[in-house]
RNA sequence: UGAGGGUUAGUGUAGUGGUAUCACGACGGGUUCUGGCCCCGUUAACAUAGGUUCGAAUCCUAUACCCUCAGCCA
């Protein structure tokens, strides 16, 4: 499944966190108490393929399949694919990719509304037949003018009381593509007075003379979501219909039509979506995103879709984890994306090997370590996991450290290394700063040290301690990276609630490191391989532009960083 | 009120007449060869006003504020 190099995901043994309860498994309990479903539940994920998958549709599978899971039932994926126009395989595909990565599994559970066009023609024919819709041939124009407005009521179409035969006659030739788009619609007869705007005559067919991705030139009429989403669920005998808030609406209609139909009842069901801070979750914004250039595509580490996260590194357990966490409930809410950020480090603490890389080296020589002596240093591979083991990590007289870890003038609270100061360098030894070398314009470009022979290891016999432990890699062996760090999209905690969102889009989203000194075992990691560059962060191999000879870390998340936040302090 | 939903610490969430839960965050401390992890502690909430009740986040009434709906999108 994963390569050798690889590790999380399809192998992460993070424990799920305990679900919480909440209102929807009360609604089951209850129904699985009074027998309503005869003790099934099924549910489903009905996405639209006219996009990629997001961290607010991870919610809804995590719900859906976990909650099926839960109650030993099934969970369908099903493609709401009713409008040629937008959609497409391509999407069709990443979608599945995508629940597949999050470790879900519909089994033989596929299926696509498209495949039950012919029976929602012959229910649509029903309705017809029953007087409770009709074609009308009004322009769109008409329709929105006559539904009448928030306050005010709708008034009836002239064409509202064709005869059935009339309108069975009109609605076969719609089929048939006698009439151009927008000729005519099928609408369903109930209330133009209705204070509920969905149930003034609602359109359930429109005419569409495009190719679909499945049915091909089949069909020039094509269901809409009211009509057919809720008839789809009741012919896969669907129990409990989970959708967000904004459907609370169409419930009504919803109901409306499979009484009607008189046909199985599942229940609809709404919960709120997700909204995370500092990012964008609507179809329309990240398509923009995407198509302006704003980020590099779908997958973009940065994007909050589910490829641009896996990209990123993030494990699917992580992501699960965050979905438990956020809890469902029926209010609108923003999740602070701090709690994804502890999902993922909570999980890759737990498995991913530790390592050290210096994105800004500073070159440091040790100025009584022999010329040519390499040492072979034992490092534990992780402590929060002894059998991960240890590797040995080369050192030798030339080294590279941290530009950061080193202070001319070090301030309060500064524990690194400074003129005349002591420092560990992890698994290896003790250094004094001896001397500063700098450029003509007066930068740090090399420090002079000595180290304590008999600090081998990190320990020193005499017991004197040091106030910090950098990281280090041995200039002649390091493997040569590119490391890009990223950080929020937006600037904006709610880029949503910005006149422009872009206007809010964070310059300093990703910065692109080119000379970065890892390890030398680092060198042979295969793309999507993850590890803790230790002090710095988690970071993946990445899975497009990585290979062997030519590394190209992300940095998934920071380590969390109290020297940041006693620096911030210190500025106030 | 046109109609339908919603309101519990900074954030998310539990609670369904009997001590307001948990998590994240923030703050402080301990530990430490990662200023990580881990451990301990502090912080901080029932939108408002009435009412019912021995007792109300929970039941009732009123008010305020937020969200959704006027696609031949989903």
């Amino acid at each position: 499944m994963s390569g050798s190099k690889t590790n999380g995901d399809h192998t992460s043994d993070t424990s799920e966190v305990t679900v919480p309860p909440n209102f929807i498994r009360y609604i089951i309990e209850e129904d699985m108490a009074t027998g309503k479903y005869d003790g099934r539940v099924v549910t489903r994920f009905p996405p639209e393929p006219n996009g990629y998958l997001h961290i607010g549709h991870a919610k809804s599978i995590c719900l859906n399949f976990g909650l099926s899971r839960e109650y030993n039932g099934t969970c369908h994926l099903r493609f709401d694919d009713t409008n040629p126009g937008k959609e497409n395989i391509e999407y069709v595909n990443s979608i599945q990719e995508d629940v597949k990565w999050l470790g879900f599994n519909w089994n033989d559970h596929l299926y696509f509304t498209s495949d039950y066009f012919d029976r929602l023609f012959e229910y649509a024919v029903q309705l017809i037949q029953m007087n409770k819709a009709y074609v009308d041939s009004q322009s769109a124009e008409q329709i929105r003018e006559n539904r009448g407005t928030l306050k005010e009521p709708g008034s009836n179409s002239p064409y509202r009381n064709r005869t059935v035969a009339e309108n069975l006659a009109l609605f076969q030739k719609m089929k048939n593509g006698e009439f151009d788009e927008g000729a005519c619609v099928l609408r369903a007869r109930i209330d133009m007075a209705s204070p509920s705007i969905i149930m003034r005559d609602p359109t359930l067919y429109r005419i569409r003379k495009l190719d679909h991705h499945r049915t091909n030139d089949q069909w020039c009429i094509y269901p809409m979501y009211d009509f057919a989403h809720c008839l789809s669920d009741s012919i896969e005998k669907i129990t409990h219909s989970l959708c967000t808030l904004e459907f609370k609406n169409n419930r009504e209609l919803y109901d409306w039509i499979l009484d009607a139909l008189d046909v199985y009842h599942p229940q609809q069901i709404e919960f709120a979506r997700l909204n995370l801070s500092y990012t964008v979750l609507s179809k329309r914004k990240l398509i923009e995103l995407v198509q302006q250039n704003h980020v590099s595509g779908w997958d973009d580490p940065r994007m909050p879709t589910i490829s641009g996260l896996r990209r990123r590194g993030y494990t699917p357990a992580s992501v699960r984890n965050f979905c438990e966490r956020i809890g469902v409930a029926k209010r609108d809410s923003t999740v602070d994306v701090a709690l994804l950020e502890y999902c993922i480090r909570e999980d890759l603490n737990k498995t991913a090997p530790r390592v050290m890389g210096v994105l800004n080296p500073l070159r440091v020589v040790i100025e009584n370590f022999p010329e040519d002596l390499t040492e072979e240093m034992d490092a534990v591979n992780n402590p929060e996991d002894p059998t991960m083991g240890s590797r040995k990590i080369p050192f030798s007289k030339v080294l590279y450290i941290e530009q950061d870890d080193f202070m001319e003038d070090p301030p309060k609270k500064f524990f690194r290394l400074g003129p005349g100061r002591e420092v560990r360098l992890r698994y290896a030894y003790f250094i004094t700063c001896t001397d500063v070398i700098k450029d003509d314009s007066g930068k740090v470009v090399e420090l002079r040290c000595t180290y304590d022979p008999a600090t081998r290891g990190g320990d020193a016999p005499d017991g004197r301690k040091v106030k910090a432990t950098l990281h280090w890699v041995s200039a002649q062996h390091a493997a040569s990276a590119e490391v890009r760090l990223y950080e929020n999209l937006f600037e904006a905690e709610n880029p949503a609630a910005a006149d422009d969102f872009k206007a809010t889009l964070n310059d300093n989203s990703v910065r692109i490191l080119k000379d970065c000194k890892l390890e030398p075992g680092l060198g042979s990691a295969e793309p999507g391989f993850r590890c803790q560059f230790e002090r710095l962060g988690y970071f993946c191999a990445d899975i497009k532009d990585s290979a062997p000879d030519n590394l190209v870390f992300n940095r998934i998340v920071t380590l969390r960083d109290m020297w940041a936040k006693i620096k911030k302090q210190q500025k106030k």
